[in-house]
DNA sequence: ACCGCTCTTCACGCGATCTTGACGCGGCGG
DNA sequence: CCGCCGCGTCAAGATCGCGTGAAGAGCGGT
């Protein structure tokens, strides 16, 4: 079955979460602290977080931080209205999504589906396919269809950041910090340009990107085809 | 028989590894640091190397950058979830592919024979034979047609490292750091210089290279011909 | 000491790549 | 309904990296 961790300090927000999860068929474990989560975690195994922002003791960044460190699991933030910075904070801290509350429970629900779908998707190769394109880790290779295709450093940069990361929400000053290293982190111009060009090159529609979607005001992130 | 070399600190992952790996008619070597994993390797020759990136001591990274120096066996690299970088660093250092723990023993075995029979592809024979050049690397000849070509050292150096990567692009720095040594990083200077002899002496039109390929900004690539 | 081979170092020209700025569009809030 | 902000697009200029030729240094052999 697959487990869901709650990590947050309301019961009644918890309650919710509960109910609605497990009338889905998920097992849900829950925490209503930092430094309990880590231990369920650890404990536990489970197939996705979610996460608080605000938390007592322990920040929800830190668990973040704390989960990452070992597990490569999904985890989906929580956090208020307007806290703009806290959302980039937590996804630099290797979030794969957030959600605003207050929030619809269909809304949520979704993204935990997203989440998962994507992360069972996410092929264990050194050599990435979609329908489109296929890019190769290992020889440093791009193909689309029969065609090889050649991407610039900084473009192949770009791409690699994003598909190490498959369905996960990379943030703007995380890929500039990575590929522009740092000094560069509000040139969002430049993502702007490259990724045009990288869509040029990989997408089958450049203007109606399939592949390599574009979050406003956060980042980017790398769809991969649902194969099936 | 074939013998695969096992690098793992922990003794639990190694003995389900050599219980598995024997039961399939493999011999298997084990070793629990870097160094003694370097001088198995030198020792032993064996046909193929699992290697944990997280060791204790010399780092997985440079057992594997210590194995390409001077082999091309094949090499699956064992890693964490999450650490993504790790992976495509490894990557870069030579290895041929990547399992992730934790890992299903059936998987493991895939890998290990796939990478088992690409090798028994094409790494059968010592001499590679393009249409324009022909090299013997046990023997030390090139020729071109049925003329001998005199390789210098560096040069001899610079071909075999590429060739020993078939299709695949090694990065400016991997170069330098195997024919010059360490410190040497950064002398974009020499490849140029020497790339350009190498084709002056094998590419048929030395101005428009077809088996040394450049990679802008990243290395150069060994592009065998489409053999068939 | 001389010679030949090899490697290092430098300068130049050229093309690819990156940067920069301007423009139009669409969504969102006032 | 209007204005603002962020994004995509495009084109120009600046910059970077590559290939090339050639000169000088190091080294070993004769």
């Amino acid at each position: 079955m697959t487990a869901i961790l709650v990590v947050d300090d309301e019961p009644q927000l918890r309650k919710a979460l509960r109910v609605n999860l497990q009338a889905r068929g998920f097992e849900v474990l829950e925490a209503a602290d930092g430094e309990t989560a880590l231990h369920l975690a650890a404990a536990s195994r489970p197939d996705l977080a979610l996460v608080d922002l605000g938390l007592p003791g322990i920040s929800g960044l830190d668990v973040i931080a704390g989960i990452r460190g070992w597990s490569d699991l999904p985890i989906i933030v929580l956090s208020v209205r307007g806290a703009e910075q806290d959302k980039v904070d937590a996804l630099d801290a290797g979030a794969d999504d957030y959600v605003t509350k207050p929030f619809g429970m269909g809304e949520l629900l979704a993204r935990v589906r997203a989440a998962l779908r994507r992360r069972g998707a996410d092929a264990d190769e050194p050599v990435i396919r979609t329908a489109a394109f296929e890019i190769d880790l290992a020889q440093h290779r791009a193909t689309v269809g029969d065609d090889e295709v050649h991407l610039t450093p900084t473009e192949w940069a770009l791409v690699t950041m994003l598909l190490r990361h498959p369905g996960r929400l990379v943030t703007q000053r995380h890929l500039l910090h990575e590929v522009w290293g740092p000094g560069f982190d509000h040139e969002t111009n430049y993502l702007r340009v490259h990724l045009a060009n990288v869509r040029r090159k990989l997408e089958p529609i450049p203007s109606q990107p399939r592949y390599f979607i574009t979050e406003p005001g956060m980042g980017y992130r790398f769809e991969p085809g649902s194969e099936g």
